[in-house]
DNA sequence: AATGCAAATGTAAGCGCTTACATTGGCGCG
DNA sequence: CGCGCCAATGTAAGCGCTTACATTTGCATT
């Protein structure tokens, strides 16, 4: 059985009885054309069960509808959702997605922006701000729209032109770490993420920083951390031998989080009596360790939606959207307490 | 600053001196061109800063580099793992990945993946066996190679062209059914997926039924669930209510066990003293929650990567590769135990 | 030096659409 | 009844590549 030639255009136009432009706005414009001539265009697509060839179309008309998106990664749970949500509103105005992940490496990142605007994307999401400014001339130079989310400051960096949607991540962190130290602790510690090439990481290490410089507290102890369950594990063990056990140990993200708290029990440590464990993300994950984390809450989803409006007002408008700053709470369960001593 | 005409596969003829074929057989066939050229070529890319426009090549070459993926939902971790996976092996053979999401509804998938087809992409990822035959017949009239994840069956329902890469839920449901039987329990109960359109769902309530049947458990209580925490305490407490409590609760899935285990707990059961609760899948929570789930191990990223590499295999060779069962494994945890009445 | 042949390169016809511009036709109005 | 105008439709020129086929080139043979 061999492929037969699919149907195209012209092939609906002839049996029609009409030229290929009235096909074509049939499709794309159908408004331009009087009922009578859309009727008998759709009878003979229907008959000839006509699809559409998207690259001749994205070639002819210079737009693909379709967006790009490089994520870090998909395992976790954060992105996932954002972008599930983001394809979601996508997909509503006729848009698809084509994803890549970069695994936090920025070359890939690189790599992957350069495939996706080569295939024509018509817009771009991206993680953070963080990356090399030859990346985001080349993306003005092809005046492509895009959205950075994740991350958003009061003061724009230049370089970065697109749109940021995100939340600040230093505010965020500062706060939770004010309301530890609230609660009386002193010796507080810091499991943070990696720091390069991850804006978000940094900034959360800065609110702690800043924060702790804040209340008196100078040089506090920071470990960096791969986004891992295991890993956090160890690198709070190691935290424990080198710098001794914090009363409070504020974690980067809830993965973290998770970890140290598994630890902190397998080493016979009573959370939160012995040590408060704070998280940030307020995945899943969060709610159901016991004792369930004290954390910051990020509206994930309203990333991934409010990233897709405002990406698609910019495509269709060409008009610039404002940035926009989404808002995080501190959600309080039974990991963080005063400490005891 | 408006947008400047990107360079275009003529003008590095034109700079280099060659013809467009030359310069186009340099980018896809460089071994077909000597070295000299091939370096007055790289140059002249080089100097214009030029990038092919795929919309072009796609349209010339009938093929796209384009996988498409249809998943029910990428927050379900199960997928969003797998799915990375699948991209990374693609991306490594220069694929781009069109990634659309049903959320389980059937007509939605129907949809996307026609959307994708005419986008021309050059193979499919699905989940699950259970479509419209009319689908099957679409995709094999048009030649596209795709393979089908997450199902593996002895034997093939004829209707299912495509590659199945998978395991057996039946066998793998049974395996579990076997062991909480073992472990003495009669009175179990089953918190089971939506079958609807879901054949993974269906084929795990068969398995646990014909395992218990294979008991003598005739009509064990089966309630079907959302994959959803919360739905889960509600059907879980709704069960109790309406059958009693059974001894032991077999869940289609971890997120479903995990909802099931946290009302138990909140309803004052001990688990697995009181009521013993087994999972499905061994993500990420099952380990996580207290006590952790004894659960069936399905190798995801495995079904990731293997459904990436049959597919290429398709594409590629234009052989259709074996279909692929995967193996699951029970990982005894502290849910499950004997029963102490 | 003439010959043959394969490897390297060039020529040009599409791939299936969109859209600027040209043409047609219907209708209100003087 | 003829004119002008606008809405509906048609014509045809690309969009930026790939590739079948034609041509040229380089080189080993005789």
């Amino acid at each position: 059985m061999s492929k037969q030639p699919l149907p195209k255009l012209e092939d609906v136009a002839r049996l029609a009885g009409v030229s290929t432009a009235t096909v074509s706005r049939c499709l794309n414009q159908p408004n331009q054309v009087v009922e009578a001539t859309r009727k008998r265009v759709q009878k003979a697509v229907d008959e000839l069960g006509y699809m559409p060839n998207f690259n001749a179309r994205s070639l002819a008309a210079k737009r693909s509808k379709i967006i790009g998106a490089v994520i870090p990664t998909m395992e976790n749970a954060i992105f996932a959702r954002a972008i599930q949500v983001f394809q979601e509103r996508l997909s509503e105005e006729d848009f698809d997605l084509l994803v890549a992940s970069s695994s936090y490496k920025k070359d890939v990142e690189e790599k992957q922006i350069r495939s996706l605007v080569s295939r024509g994307v018509d817009g771009l999401l991206l993680i953070g701000t963080q990356r090399d400014r030859k990346i985001y001339e080349f993306l003005q130079e092809r005046e492509i729209p895009f959205v950075i989310a994740w991350s958003f400051y009061d003061k724009r960096d230049e370089a970065t032109s697109g749109q940021l949607v995100g939340f600040n991540n230093q505010k965020a962190m500062a706060s939770i770490v004010q309301l530890v130290i609230e609660k009386g602790h002193r010796k507080i510690a810091m499991l943070a993420g990696i720091k390069d090439n991850n804006d978000r990481a940094s900034s959360r290490i800065e609110g702690f920083k800043a924060k702790m410089a804040e209340h008196g507290l100078m040089d506090p102890c920071v470990i960096e951390c791969e986004y891992d369950i295991d890993k956090a594990r160890k690198a709070f063990a190691g935290m424990r031998q080198t710098f001794g056990t914090p009363t409070a140990l504020i974690c980067a993200n809830d993965v973290l989080a998770v970890g140290a708290v598994l630890e902190a029990q397998s080493q016979g440590l009573n959370v939160p009596d012995d040590i408060s464990i704070t998280g940030f993300d307020d995945i899943e994950i969060a709610s159901i360790i016991s004792p369930a984390l004290t954390t910051v809450h990020v509206p994930h989803k309203m990333l991934g939606l409010h990233s897709a409006n405002t990406l698609l007002a910019n495509i269709n408008d060409a008009r610039i959207a404002d940035d926009m700053e989404l808002k995080t709470n501190i959600v309080e369960r039974y990991s963080l307490a005063e400490p005891k001593n």
